[in-house]
DNA sequence: CACGTTCTGCATCGATCGGTACAAAAATGG
DNA sequence: CCATTTTTGTACCGATCGATGCAGAACGTG
């Protein structure tokens, strides 16, 4: 009953919590985990610190939603690419998506799956751990739209949707890689196409 | 004339500096630069601070010889891959180089090159350009042995060696991507087997 | 109005960060 | 022996780390 949402009691937050949260993927995504203190990230978001732990928890916890925000915002494009109606189609969707996303003209370098806690002390084991998931995930769907593939008759009886989707995630780890380091989207995407011309790999 | 190598006046060391840059190798190979602290990084060396500043002046200067022995040490297989004699050969060797030094049994999982410094604050920002700067250099040296290889007939006349050397280094970054989430060995010679089967990329 | 609830600003916490001051210890040269 | 040079252990530096205590402000409710 009632009218759905209702304005709770209390005061009211003095911030939006949506772009804050949008502020702290940006700061995570550009210094990582580690790399981003407490004051990098509540400067960017506007807000106290104390703001900070009442609305998102803690610093692992604001870097979980960060990182949930970024898959349906930045990364959003694996999901549209797995829909593609062919693995070629797939492949080249994802590579090139990794490419555009990991090169934006505005906005941080590289990838945060990647480089948001690759190598970690221990403070930031959890962030790394939950990065190794991330990408495990994103394997998964990969090399399960590849069997897909197969059953469709769209890949070969022989090819191996593991493997395929090995080679797709090296491709946009690398990208990621070369994205941090400065190498410009067009450089890449020359690179990419030629990567896909031995599709599926023989 | 003297016997060449003199001793020193003043006390002398108490302990192997090449042993203790080996150990602190280890540790920024590991937990990357920033999460490697000065608590960390001496107490693998087995020595105090003040022996580590007094024997590498200071973290940054520490990490650069770490970089340095990793060149000269796990990373050396790229030189002796650059003088196989078939560009092939040099990007075969060249991937599978990287897949044995990122998954050694013993020792950390990926790349320093890649995983020591890849996004980070302030703090690591030299650190991060330095390997940005080591990378660049891995890459040049591979496109320059690719533009040999055409000289010598031994690639086509149409193929690329900026983009050839694009894609083996974008391979390896991606291997060593894989490798610190746990991806083993084996998978990963087989993917890098395939994704060498187009060469020359057409 | 008073009340309960939630959020905010300020001050601060103990722990750890990278880095050093200082004097004793251990070597060489006279 | 003494003087010089270099390294070592101890104790410590100010700054920053992530995180919190607390009082008051700002809301809805009765």
């Amino acid at each position: 009953m009632g009218t759905g949402q209702r304005r709770p009691t209390g005061r009211p937050r003095g911030f939006d919590a949506d772009e804050a949260l949008e502020r702290a993927l940006l700061v995570f995504w550009e210094r990582g985990y580690e790399g981003a203190s407490l004051a990098n990230l509540t400067e960017a978001m506007g807000i106290s610190t104390t703001s900070m732990y009442a609305a998102f928890g803690n610093k692992e916890e604001l870097f979980r939603k960060a990182l949930e925000r970024y898959s349906e915002g930045p990364s959003a494009y694996l999901a549209r690419a797995l829909e593609e109606p062919t693995a070629l189609r797939v492949a080249t969707a994802i590579v090139a998506g990794a490419i555009r996303t990991t090169t934006r003209p505005t906005g941080p370098n590289g990838c945060l799956g990647v480089q948001g806690a690759l190598a970690t002390g221990d403070s930031g084991r959890a962030a790394r751990d939950l990065l190794i998931t991330w990408r495990g995930n994103d394997y998964s769907r990969i090399r399960d739209r590849f069997r897909r593939a197969i059953d469709d008759g769209d890949l070969p009886e022989g090819a191996d949707p593991a493997l395929l989707a090995r080679y797709v995630t090296t491709l946009t780890y690398g990208i990621a890689v070369q994205a941090a380091s400065g190498v410009h989207r067009d450089e890449l995407q020359e690179m990419a196409d030629a990567a896909l011309r031995g599709w599926p790999l023989r």
